[in-house]
DNA sequence: AATGAATGAGGCTTCATTCAT
DNA sequence: TATGAATGAAGCCTCATTCAT
């Protein structure tokens, strides 16, 4: 009697959230939240506008979805494998992996990465998103003084607070300069530094 | 009429451009670009749209002439006497006066950061301002350098954008987190640091 | 499949239909037809949207066919037990009757009859609708000129215009002022009226 | 210097606003308010949307200037001439005079009538437009109230209140039942039983 | 030089209706 | 019979830009 199974149904909603989300994240990524549009997104996503409303109540709740999906992964796929490589590297080893991790997956998920920048500097009057972004950076923070608190560094946590800030500069500068930031030889100072 | 006028002309255009620009950093800064009208602007710059229209071509051009006109006036502001204090400091004491004035200008002039940084990350279709925005960065980088070369650092080049960044990554942080971030402990370890 | 089930069928069909016609009333009369979508009225009817056009072709199709299934019902609770009671009662006493339910229908159905009277307004291009309300207009003011005849008041059928156009003009008044309108005393001013 | 003198421009504005507010009661009229668009409005008032929104802040905010603009010239104009005639007729003869005036003015301006009429019924989420719609059904109460104090009609408030209420009931009849509704004879029956 | 009325394109959102399942 | 994902037209509103005065 039902049309499809509701299970079948659930899974087919949650891949077109991921889809609308993913191509979302391309476009606010390359042109910013504000110069693009709903009708861009339905556009990319090969969807009707009216659809998007289906999953999302606004732009703005798009955005936060955005947010939440795919800030965690980043996150994630920056400090997964940490406790397995726990048991078998040094703190000091530890570090400089996840460094390293940092790094590739800055680089990978440039488009997140400008987006939730740019976003920070603009949210005053969106607090939900304010309120993510916030999370976001909190966790992170977290998560390195952890790692500090493994080296038994101490001021973990204002170290943790350097750490995370030189990650985030070098970045932004990444992002703007370009190729012409010599992103090589920072990181290799960075890591040196940090190790020493 | 005469020549006398006309230069009177010039010198009262040139004082209204500074108006309007300073006031558009105001509400640029305030609401982010793309949330303040060119209304929002010229009313409270007491002018009329139109006339905006006489002395920018476009909002895009207005937002360029900001960025020109203000950015290199921050970098001055914290840059500004060293070379007198150059006789007199030693140079780490240099680099703790720099960093110092790098963290008051940052809060002086919070607007024109975040705008600037926000700005940064998703000029990908707005050349002219790109431009501007690199040459800054460029500028700090340089001047960092400098520093550095006379506290003969080795690696200055490298080792100025590891603290170029580590400076922006906090000034980021704090704007994100406002109240929640505390500025002046970190400030105090980042000295601490540079100077050891 | 069989005859049996066809009529079972019938009737169930029947039923979700005055089902849908209620919720649908219900709706309308709390947030007005415009700004009551099919979604809303599906949702609460426990349905889906899809299904709903099984048993009417448009949203206005289910208007017309809320204020065919209702209005009706309610003209005839107003009029009811009349017959039985004019073997007992004075036709003053009847008309005083008649109108004290008239009071309390209006009260209970407030929806309906708020709904009917917008409508009322603004059916130049419903015609469907228009003929439905016109009809029912019709029919009150025939049962009061009945009444009226019956106390053999001269110009009953005049005179019935005015009686209902009081009542609706009380019922419209009550509607807007709400509490600041002093119903019960204009009802026994009415009554008092009415009887002498 | 400045372009057109200021009062000019303002008087053009008033004029332009008159001309919005003429043309949005008509169409709300025909329509009622939610099946009339902005664009609707615009098309037939010869400019463009956005223009519309120079002179009102939003739809609503038109309506409400509307039913601002033209109920209280409505209302004056059924109980203008009022105290002139006040010396030179009885009350009785005034009180015909003024049910005179309000069955032509109904008439003349059904539009109004029937929209306020509609929105009646319809505002409760609309709170701006319920208080103006409040205000405009007391200042006809009082209006009669004093006239019936002027009768030495007892119980003059509530009174009044009945016959606003057969008056707008007549109303509300006329035009739902249009020309198979007698108006004369139940304005000739309603006049002798108001003198009688 | 200066105004601000006017435009029109485009933005976000809603919703009646359809249709594959 | 029943679902609800999907569409697309339309609605309200904003705003950069132009232009008559």
């Amino acid at each position: 009697m039902s049309p499809r199974t509701k299970q079948a149904n659930e899974k087919l909603k949650q891949k077109r959230r991921e889809q609308i989300i993913l191509t979302a994240l391309e476009n606010f990524a390359k042109r910013g939240y504000h110069r693009t549009s709903i009708s861009d997104i339905a556009k990319t996503a090969g969807i009707s506008k009216g659809l998007m409303y289906n999953y999302f109540d606004s732009k703005e709740d798009l955005l936060i979805a955005v947010i939440e999906y795919v800030v965690p992964q980043a996150v994630e796929k920056i400090f997964s494998g940490i406790t397995k490589k726990a048991k078998t590297l040094t703190p000091k080893e530890l570090m400089s992996f996840v460094t390293d991790r940092f790094f590739e997956v800055m680089q990978e998920e440039a488009g997140l990465w400008k987006l939730s920048m740019s976003l920070s500097m603009q949210v005053a009057d969106m607090p939900k998103i304010h309120q993510v972004i916030v999370q976001m950076y909190d966790m992170v923070h977290r998560k390195i003084e952890e790692l500090l608190k493994r080296n038994n560094v101490p001021d973990a946590a204002i170290k943790a607070r350097l750490i995370a800030a030189q990650l985030d500069g070098i970045a932004l500068h990444y992002f703007v300069l370009g190729k012409n930031y010599n992103l090589e030889a920072v990181k290799q100072a960075f890591i040196s530094e940090i190790v020493s």
